[in-house]
DNA sequence: CTGTTAGCGCTTTCAC
DNA sequence: GTGAAAGCGCTAACAG
C-alpha cells in the first residue's frame, strides 16, 4: 500500500544528517547550517520529497486541505471557485474536497474528524446549527454568505459575494428597461416550499421592488410543476420580467414562457444569476448577475490565513461586488 | 485547533474499557465480550465519535477519501459522477477530492503522498507517465478511459464508459435522418492542436464513417476561432451534421451554426457527449449521447474493493453501455 | 477474550 | 546548532 513511499528517514540518509535537522529545514522554524541546509534541499528535490500530509496533520499543523460544502455538486459554480484558488495556490500542494451537505447527523461529525486548513461554506441549505459546530472546531472557516444568517459565535469570515445590491442593480436594469411587474422565481426545491425569505436575491428584490407588487413563483420541484406556475401566474399578473434565482432555473422559466408563447426580451425579460456557461447557450442568450469568483477565491484563501493567526473572537468581513452581464434576455 | 475533537480514549473511558477494545469493536476484527461492545457503541453513539481519518490513514489503513483527477472544475460531469458515488457511500464518513491536472512536476509527488482509498483518473489530458506513478503507489486505482490508452503495468481498474460504440450509435441515427456529410467537432484546445487521435469519440466517429469522407473541425481555442472554422469548412464540405466531442462545444457549435444562417436541424444536424443541463437548454434542445453515469460510481466503487483484495499484477476491466438521448436537434 | 506494546511519519520540546 | 525522545490517534502483533 504505501509501497515507495518516501520518508522524512531517506531524505536525512540522503543528506547525512538526522530527521529532525530535514524537519528543521523544511519547517525553516530553527537555524541550520548553510552547508547541511542545501544538502537536505538537494535530497528534497531528488527524492522529490513531500511530508505526508497525514501524519502532519496529526501533530496539528497545515495538511493542505481545504474543504467546500456544497449543496449541489452538479453546480458549476463550486467548480469555478475552486479552479480559481486553484489558480492561486497552484504546485502548492494543495487538494480540495467537495462535500455535499446531506443534512445527516454524521456529516458534520465527519467533517470535524478531518483536518482541514480550512472549511467553506458555500451550501445555501445547510443548517444553522451545522454551521456553528463546525466553527466551533476552530478550524478556519469561511462562510459565503448566500443568506442572511444570524451572526454565530466564535472566530470566523464571512464573506458577501454581493448577491444583494446585485439584484438592486438587476432590478434598476429591468426598471430602465421599462418593466413594471417584475416576479422573482425561486430555484426548485421540495415541492410546495416557499422561497427562502433571507435569501439575499430575493432581499434585494424586494428593496427594489419600491412598493410595486412582489410576484413570487416558487415551490415548484420541477420543470413541469415550474411551466405550470409560471403560465398560472401570468394570467394573474401579466408579469413583463423574471428575476431568475439562478441561470438554471432561468433557462427553465425561458421554455416555460416559450410555451405559452411568451417572447423574450419583447413580451418579458428574463435575469439569471451565475453567469454560468449555461448564460451563453440559451436562445436569446441570458442575461446574468454575476459573482466576482477570482475575487472570492482571493478572499477565501486571505480570510484562512487571517484566521489562524489568532483565535481571538471576531468575524472577519469582505464585501464584493457583483457584474451584471447583459446580453439579449432583457 | 483540534479543540473538542473526540477521541477513542474519551470513549474506552466513557465505556470502562481499554483504548484496544474500542478499536476492536470498531474494526469489528477481535471477538468482543457482548457486554462490553454494547457499552462501546453506546459510548461511540452519545459522543458521536468517529476515528481520525489522518492517524489511521497513517497506519496505511482506510482513509475514507477517494481522489477524483479532472481536466476541468468546471464541467459538470465530474460532479455528476461524484454525487453519484456520494449517494451509494452516503453517511459512510466519505470524501472526495477533485484534483486539476496540472500537468506539473509537483502534482503527482503530492498525490502520492496522500494515502487514498482509490483514485479515479477521469481527466483526458493527463500523462501516460503519470498514471502509471499514480497505478505503482498501490493506491486503488481506476481509469475512466476516455481515450484509448496503451497498457500499464501493475495493478488497477479501467473503465470503458461505452463512448466508442456511443459514437457508433450517434452515426447510425445520423444516418437514420439521411445524413450523409458529417463532422467530428473537436472540444477547445491550444489553438491549432489537432483531435486527439486516441479518443474514442473520434475512434468511434471514423469506425462508422464507412468509406464517406473524414471532415473534422478542431485546433480552436475560442468561440470566435469554432465559428469562424465552421463557416470555412461549411463552405468547402457543406456538412448537414455535426457530431460534437461534448454538449458544450455542441452548444457553441450551434451558436456558430446560426451565425451563417444554417438552420438546426433542418440544414444541419447535431449531437453532443454527456447529456448535461446544458442539452435541455439549448434551441432547438439537443441530442446528446450519454454516459451511465450511476453505473460509472457503482462500477468505480466496485473496482476500488476489488483492486484492494489482491495486489496481483492484473487489469479489471468493466463495459458500460450509453444511452442516446434524442432531442429535437438531429 | 483483553491489555500491553510497538510503531505509522511527523513536529517540537528539552537537553547537550 | 543539533539530536533524542515524547507523543499526535490509531492498528495489530504479541502476550497473557
Amino acid at each position: 500500500m504505501t509501497r515507495g513511499r518516501i520518508t522524512r528517514k531517506d531524505v536525512a540518509l540522503k543528506a547525512g544528517v538526522s530527521e529532525t535537522v530535514v524537519s528543521y529545514v523544511l519547517n525553516a522554524n530553527r537555524y541550520v547550517d548553510r552547508a547541511k541546509k542545501e544538502r537536505v534541499l538537494q535530497a528534497v528535490r531528488e527524492l522529490g520529497y513531500v511530508p505526508s500530509p497525514a501524519a502532519r496533520s496529526l501533530k496539528g499543523k497545515d495538511a493542505h486541505h481545504v474543504l467546500f460544502i456544497v449543496d449541489d455538486m452538479v453546480s458549476e459554480y463550486f467548480g469555478s471557485i475552486i479552479a480559481e484558488m486553484e489558480k492561486l495556490v497552484a504546485g502548492k500542494g494543495f487538494l480540495f474536497s467537495l462535500a455535499c451537505d446531506r443534512g445527516d447527523e454524521n456529516f458534520v461529525q465527519t467533517v470535524c474528524n478531518w483536518s482541514f486548513d480550512g472549511i467553506i461554506i458555500g451550501s445555501a441549505t445547510i443548517r444553522i446549527e451545522d454551521i456553528q459546530r463546525i466553527i466551533d472546531t476552530g478550524m478556519p472557516t469561511v462562510i459565503l454568505s448566500m443568506n442572511d444568517y444570524p451572526a454565530f459565535s466564535g472566530r470566523y469570515g464571512l464573506i458577501f459575494t454581493g448577491l444583494k445590491s446585485g439584484s438592486v442593480k438587476v432590478m434598476e436594469c429591468l426598471g430602465k428597461r421599462g418593466r413594471k411587474r417584475i416576479a422573482f422565481v425561486d430555484s426548485f426545491s421540495i415541492s410546495g416550499s416557499p422561497v427562502n425569505k433571507a435569501d439575499f436575491r430575493y432581499i434585494g428584490y424586494r428593496e427594489a421592488l419600491n412598493g410595486a407588487c412582489e410576484i413570487i413563483i416558487d415551490g415548484c420541484s420541477g420543470s413541469a410543476e415550474l411551466r405550470k406556475k409560471i403560465a398560472d401566474v401570468y394570467e394573474k399578473t401579466h408579469f413583463d420580467a423574471l428575476f431568475c434565482r439562478t441561470d438554471r432555473i432561468a433557462a427553465e422559466a425561458m421554455i416555460a414562457l416559450s410555451a405559452i408563447t411568451l417572447a423574450v426580451p419583447s413580451d418579458v425579460s428574463v435575469v439569471g444569476v451565475n453567469n454560468s456557461r449555461i448564460a451563453m447557450y440559451t436562445q436569446p442568450r441570458l442575461t446574468s448577475l454575476a459573482i466576482r469568483k477570482d475575487e472570492v477565491a482571493k478572499a477565501t484563501l486571505r480570510l484562512f490565513s487571517s484566521l489562524r493567526v489568532s483565535s481571538k473572537e471576531e468575524i472577519l468581513t469582505v464585501q464584493l461586488e457583483t457584474d451584471l452581464i447583459e446580453r439579449e434576455s432583457v
